[in-house]
DNA sequence: TACGTGGCGCTTTTT
DNA sequence: GCGCCACGTA
C-alpha cells in the first residue's frame, strides 16, 4: 500500500481575496467550506453562480491547481459563462480546468480510452435523429411484424429505451409506469435494445446516452483509469445537480469515491428535467448518500422585486417535495404587482404583448430586457407574427437548433465518413442525397461496403467505394461521390473540416440544395456560416463532437462578442433557466397549455409543471405579466374553451392586479 | 426502386 | 396551418 502525501502551500500568505467582502455571509460560507461533501441549495437569483465562481477561486488561492479541479454543468453556456467568470478573477486558471457538461466531460474521457471502452478511435457521435434513423434500420432488419398491428415507431421504441437506461429501470418497468399501452412489446423492445446496441458497436458510434453509461462502465470496469481520474480530480464541482439523472450521479460518486471532495449546488424547485430522466432524489437524498456532508443554504435573492418574491413563494408552495426554503428579496419594492391578464384568444394575447411592449419601449425600456416565455414553441406563433406585423425584432431561443437542421446534417454526414468509415448513419444519408439513389439501394451498397472494410480494413474508403456495382442511372452521380469522399481525405489524410465543407459544397450539395429546398440562398448561408465555424478547427474530429454535443449556436459565437441587436426574447420555459429579464410575460397560462394537457393526470408531472412555473416567474427582475387566454383557436378541431391554470388560481388575490382588456 | 401526390393526425420540454 | 407517411406510378 502506498501513501499519499500531500504537500500544502504556505498557508501564511493572505487572501487576495476579501470572501466576506465580496459575498454576503451564505454565499462566503458555501464558497469557502472545508473539503468534503457539500450541497449548497441556492434559490432562484440568489447568486448561485457567483457563489460556484468564487468556489473555484478560492480553492486556487488555497492551494488546489487549475487542472485538479472538474466543474460540470448542464448546458455548454453555462460552462462557458463559469469559466469566463473564473478567469477575471483568476487568470490564467480558466484554460486549465476542465469544464463542461457531463455530455462533454464523457466525450473527453472517451476518446482517451477509446480503446479499454471498447470502441476503435474516431467514433461517431449520433444525435436523436441519427439514433432514430439507426433504430428505424435496426427494426427493418429485425424481422418484426409493423404493419399487421400498431408497433411503435423507430423514434418512440428509442425514447423508451432510452428512458430505462436514464432511470435505471427495465424497460418493462419503463412500459408499465409510462407506457403502459406498450406493455405487451416490452420483450420485442428488449430484444431491440441488445441489437441496437450490437448494432452502434460494430459502426463504432456513440449516442448521447453512451457518453454517459459508456463513461460510467469505463470507470467502473477498468480500475486503472478510474483511478487517474480520482487522484486528478482533487475536487468535482457541480452545477444544476437536481437535474442530474441516474447516470450522472453515479459519474460523480465513482469519481469522488476516494475522497468525497464534491461540492454540488442546485435548486430542488427548480428541476424541469424528469422527462430526460432527471430524478431529484439525486438532490433529496444526497445528505444521505453522503452522512458527512455540510448543507448550504443561500436564500437572498438579489434578482426580483418583494412582489414578484412572493408570487413566487406562494406558487411553489403547492408541491409537496421540497426543501424547505424561503426566498427574501434584497431589491425594494416598485410598487408595482404583478398583472394578471385575460385575453379573448391567441390572437388578442399576441395584440396585448405587442401594444404594451411598444410602451415599454417608450418608457426607456430596452428589448433586449423583455422576454415572453411560453411551455411549448408552438404557443407563440401569433406572438410572432404580431411581432412581426408591428415591426419588432425578435430572437427565438428555442425551435429548430441550428446545427439540427437537414442541410447542416447532410454536409455533416459525409465529414462524418471521412472520420469513421464505418458510420453507417452517415454513410445512407449522404448517398440518398444522390439522384437515382433511395434507401434500399443505400442499404445494398452499404451491407457490401461494410463487407469490404472487415476484409480489408487498410484500403481507404473512397478505394473500395469506387469499386461498387451501382444501378447504371446513378452511376455518373456515384463517381462524383467517390471523388469527394477522396477529396476529403486524400490517400487516407483529413483535410481541414472547413475545405471538406466546401468540397461537398461544390462537388455535389450546392445542386442537392437547389433542387432540395425552396429556400436556397438561407441555407446557403447558413453553410458558409457553418464553414466560418469550422474555420476554428483543425481536427475535424473535434469539430464533429462540437457539432454533436453544441446542438445551438449562437450568433456571438461567430461573429465574435460584439453586442447583441436589439430584441425582445422569446423562449419556452425550459431554455429560460438562469436567464433573467426586467419584464417577463408568460403567456398561455391555462389549463391544458400550462400545465400542458399530459401532466393534468399525473401528480409528480404536475409537481414539475409547478416547477417550470417557478422558473418561469422567477426571471422577472422588475415587471411581470401571466396571461390566459379564453378562448384557443383552432382550424380543425374547433375553438376550445380554456380555463384559467390552476396555477393561477393557487396565488392569492391580493398578490396579483387584475388588468381588464377591452 | 425512386419519387411525386394526397390524406391524415396533431402538436413539450433537450444534452 | 404543417409535416409525415402511405400509396400509386414511371
Amino acid at each position: 500500500m502506498a501513501k499519499t502525501y500531500s504537500l500544502k502551500r504556505s498557508s501564511s500568505t493572505p487572501l487576495r481575496i476579501d470572501y466576506a467582502a465580496e459575498l454576503n455571509p451564505q454565499q462566503c460560507a458555501a464558497a469557502t467550506a472545508a473539503p468534503g461533501p457539500a450541497l449548497v441549495i441556492a434559490g432562484a437569483g440568489s447568486g448561485k453562480t457567483r457563489t460556484l465562481t468564487y468556489r473555484v477561486s478560492y480553492l486556487l488561492e488555497t492551494g488546489t491547481a487549475p487542472w485538479e479541479i472538474l466543474l460540470l454543468t448542464f448546458t455548454n453556456k453555462a460552462s462557458r459563462e463559469m469559466l469566463e467568470r473564473v478567469a477575471l478573477i483568476s487568470p490564467e486558471a480558466d484554460r486549465k480546468i476542465w469544464g463542461g457538461t457531463f455530455h462533454s466531460v464523457g466525450n473527453r474521457i472517451l476518446r482517451q480510452h477509446t480503446e479499454a471502452a471498447g470502441y476503435r478511435s474516431g467514433f461517431s457521435i449520433m444525435d436523436r435523429e441519427d439514433q432514430g434513423d439507426l433504430m428505424k434500420a435496426v427494426v427493418a432488419s429485425s424481422g418484426i411484424d409493423t404493419k399487421g398491428r400498431r408497433f411503435p415507431k423507430a423514434e418512440v421504441v428509442s425514447d423508451v429505451i432510452s428512458l430505462a437506461l436514464n432511470t435505471g429501470q427495465t424497460i418493462e418497468e419503463v412500459c408499465s409506469f409510462k407506457y403502459p399501452y406498450f406493455l405487451e412489446f416490452a420483450d420485442e423492445f428488449d430484444g431491440l435494445r441488445k441489437q441496437y446496441e450490437a448494432r452502434k458497436k460494430s459502426i463504432n458510434s456513440l449516442d448521447f446516452d453512451d457518453l454517459l453509461e459508456k463513461t460510467c462502465k469505463l470507470l467502473r470496469e477498468h480500475e486503472e483509469v478510474a483511478d487517474r481520474y480520482r487522484k486528478k480530480f482533487k475536487v468535482v464541482l457541480v452545477d444544476e445537480y437536481q437535474d442530474t439523472n441516474r447516470l450522472q450521479s453515479e459519474f460523480i460518486d465513482l469519481l469522488v469515491r476516494d475522497h468525497h471532495n464534491v461540492m454540488v449546488v442546485g435548486d430542488d424547485a427548480q428541476s424541469i428535467y424528469s422527462w430526460r430522466g432527471a430524478d431529484f432524489r439525486n438532490i433529496m437524498e444526497f445528505p444521505n448518500r453522503y452522512p458527512e456532508a455540510k448543507v448550504y443554504k443561500i436564500e437572498q435573492n438579489y434578482r426580483s422585486v418583494p412582489e414578484v418574491l412572493e408570487l413566487a413563494n406562494a406558487a411553489i408552495l403547492g408541491n409537496s417535495q421540497q426543501f424547505e426554503k424561503t426566498l427574501t428579496a434584497t431589491r425594494p419594492s416598485m410598487e408595482l404587482l404583478p398583472a394578471l391578464v385575460e385575453l379573448q384568444d391567441g390572437n388578442e394575447q399576441a395584440a396585448f404583448i405587442a401594444q404594451r411592449v411598444l410602451e415599454l419601449q417608450d418608457e426607456g425600456i430596452d428589448l433586449r430586457e423583455i422576454a415572453v416565455l411560453y411551455r411549448a414553441h408552438y404557443h407563440s406563433m401569433e406572438v410572432q407574427m404580431e411581432l412581426t406585423r408591428h415591426g419588432i425584432p425578435f430572437e427565438i431561443t428555442s425551435g429548430i437548433r441550428f446545427f439540427e437542421q437537414a442541410h447542416v446534417k447532410d454536409v455533416s454526414a459525409f465529414l462524418k465518413l471521412a472520420t469513421n468509415p464505418r458510420d453507417e448513419v452517415a454513410f445512407k444519408r449522404a448517398v440518398r442525397l444522390l439522384p437515382g439513389f433511395g434507401n434500399k439501394t443505400a442499404d445494398t451498397l452499404w451491407r457490401w461496403l461494410s463487407e469490404q472494410i472487415d476484409v480489408d480494413s487498410s484500403t481507404d474508403i473512397a478505394t473500395l467505394l469506387s469499386e461498387a456495382k451501382v444501378p447504371a442511372r446513378g452511376a455518373k452521380h456515384w463517381q462524383q461521390f467517390v471523388y469527394t469522399i477522396e477529396e476529403l481525405a486524400p490517400a487516407g489524410n483529413p483535410v481541414r473540416p472547413a475545405e471538406m465543407i466546401k468540397s461537398v459544397i461544390e462537388a455535389l450539395y450546392d445542386d442537392h440544395l437547389k433542387v432540395a429546398f425552396t429556400n436556397y440562398t438561407a441555407r446557403r448561408d447558413d453553410l458558409q456560416v457553418l464553414m466560418d465555424y469550422a474555420g476554428g478547427y483543425d481536427n475535424t474530429q473535434d469539430f464533429l463532437s462540437q457539432l454533436a454535443l453544441q446542438t445551438s449556436l449562437e450568433s456571438s459565437e461567430i461573429t465574435g462578442p460584439e453586442e447583441r441587436d436589439e430584441a425582445l426574447t422569446l423562449s419556452s420555459v425550459h431554455q429560460a433557466k438562469g436567464l433573467e429579464w426586467k419584464v417577463v410575460f408568460v403567456i398561455w397560462l391555462t389549463d391544458g397549455m400550462f400545465p400542458g394537457n399530459r401532466s393534468l393526470e399525473d401528480p409528480d408531472a404536475l409537481e414539475e409543471e409547478r416547477r417550470l412555473f417557478y422558473v418561469a416567474v422567477t426571471r422577472a427582475k422588475d415587471q411581470l405579466y401571466l396571461s390566459h387566454p379564453v378562448l384557443r383557436l383552432n382550424a380543425g378541431y374547433g375553438d376550445m374553451l380554456q380555463r384559467p391554470s390552476r396555477f393561477l388560481g393557487e396565488i392569492p388575490v391580493n398578490l396579483l392586479e387584475r388588468w381588464d382588456v377591452e
